[in-house]
This record gives C-alpha cells, structure tokens and sequence, in this order.
DNA sequence: AGTTGCGGGTTAA
DNA sequence: TTAACCCGCAACT
C-alpha cells in the first residue's frame, strides 16, 4: 500500500520534462501505449512503437508549430455533439471525432447529427488553462518521450478507426442508392460528344 | 478526401 | 519570450 520509497532512477523517471537538454536514458521498463493520454501524464515508450512513432492519439489532437523541431506539439480540438443533445440506443450520446484538416472541419460542422438529424456543435478543448490540452513528443535515442499538459474538459471522441468506420460506411450506403454502377457512358457516346459540328 | 508533419509568419500577454 | 493559432506545402493513406 506504500508505492512511495523509490530509488535515484526511478525518481529519474518520473521527474523529467519534455524540455530538459538530456532526458532519461537508463530506461528499465518503457511503457504500452496509451491512447487516452491525461491529466499531465507522461510516458516513455520504445522508438520501435508505431503508435508512438506516429504520435497517435485518440483524442482529436491537431499538429501544432512550436518552432521547434525537435518537439512536436499537438493541441486538443475537443469532440463534436449534437445540438439538440439527442439520445441513441441505451441513452448512447453522440460524441464525433473532430476533423483534423481545418477544411475538413468546417465541412464537418454544417453535417447533421447521425441520429437526429439536428445540427453538430463543436465543444472546444478548455482543459489546459481555458485552452486547449497540449500533448508534446520527443524522439531521443532509444525511446519515445510523450507529456501531455491539461485534463480534458469533454467527453472522448469517437477513435479514429470508429471514425473511419462511419466515413467508409456512408460511403456504401450512397453509393448503393445511387445509379448502377457503370451505366453511363459508352465510348461512341463519348465520342458523339466530340464530333465537329 | 483526410491525416500528419513541417515551418514561415502573426498576435497578444 | 512564450504560447496559441493561421496558412500552405508535401508525403502518405
């Protein structure tokens, strides 16, 4: 029931910064990956993780510039619900995964609810200070630093592979309402097109 | 079409 | 100086 009494390295390993010139070496034990980063975790993983190596997240986490190479930052862009505060199946809420691209976004957020049909609302990140929580990685040697600083304020968005799931799956559901595939132009239709007159 | 990383640039505290 | 954020580019999926 005591987890305190640790010795100099395991001190070491929990007291660096993301900043700090030289950061941990003597790693005994990296950490599994963790998608739901919060409240100013920080975790050492192996360079050979792709999760880490890619800096994946599942919250909606935007690259942001820092003007620093050698860290990259990524802020929070919070998670889409519906306006109308609809419930689904079991009193499920909705809970979107914000785009990315900031285009995407704004395309995003003229949709409609998928369950109600109501608008979307974007709720911003205010987990750091009123702003958004900020998530920093550092690639040093042998390992993978990541810190994140805030607590989000919001639900979690849906995970980027439940999110590509909705993408692909109206994407079959369009396209097998539309017109048979393939039924539209010959090549002599084509080529009528383009007589001289 | 969307994600991710990069880096120049702006703005406000 | 620091931190948030805008913008376009390019590679990749």
């Amino acid at each position: 029931m005591e987890p305190e009494d640790f010795d100099s390295e395991d001190k070491e390993m929990l007291s660096w910064d993301i900043n700090d010139m030289k950061l941990p070496q003597n790693v005994k034990k990296t950490d599994w990956f963790q998608e739901w980063p919060d409240s100013y975790e920080k975790h050492i993983y192996s360079s050979e993780d792709r999760n880490a190596q890619r800096h994946l997240s599942s919250w909606a986490m935007r690259n942001t510039n820092n003007h620093n190479s050698r860290i990259l930052k990524k802020s929070c862009l919070g998670v889409v619900v519906c306006s109308r505060d609809c419930s689904a199946e079991e009193g499920r809420k909705i809970y979107l995964r914000p785009a990315i691209c900031d285009k995407a976004r704004q395309k995003q957020q003229r949709k409609r609810c998928p369950n109600c049909d109501g608008p979307l609302k974007l709720i911003p990140c205010r987990g750091h200070g009123g702003f958004p929580i900020t998530n920093f990685g550092k690639h040093d040697r042998r390992f993978i630093f990541l810190q994140s600083k805030g607590e989000h304020d919001h639900p979690k968005p849906e995970t980027k592979l439940e999110a590509e799931a909705r993408r692909t799956m109206k994407k079959v559901h369009t396209a097998s309402a539309s017109v048979p595939l393939k039924l539209k132009e010959s090549p002599e239709a084509k080529i009528k097109h383009t007589l001289p007159r």
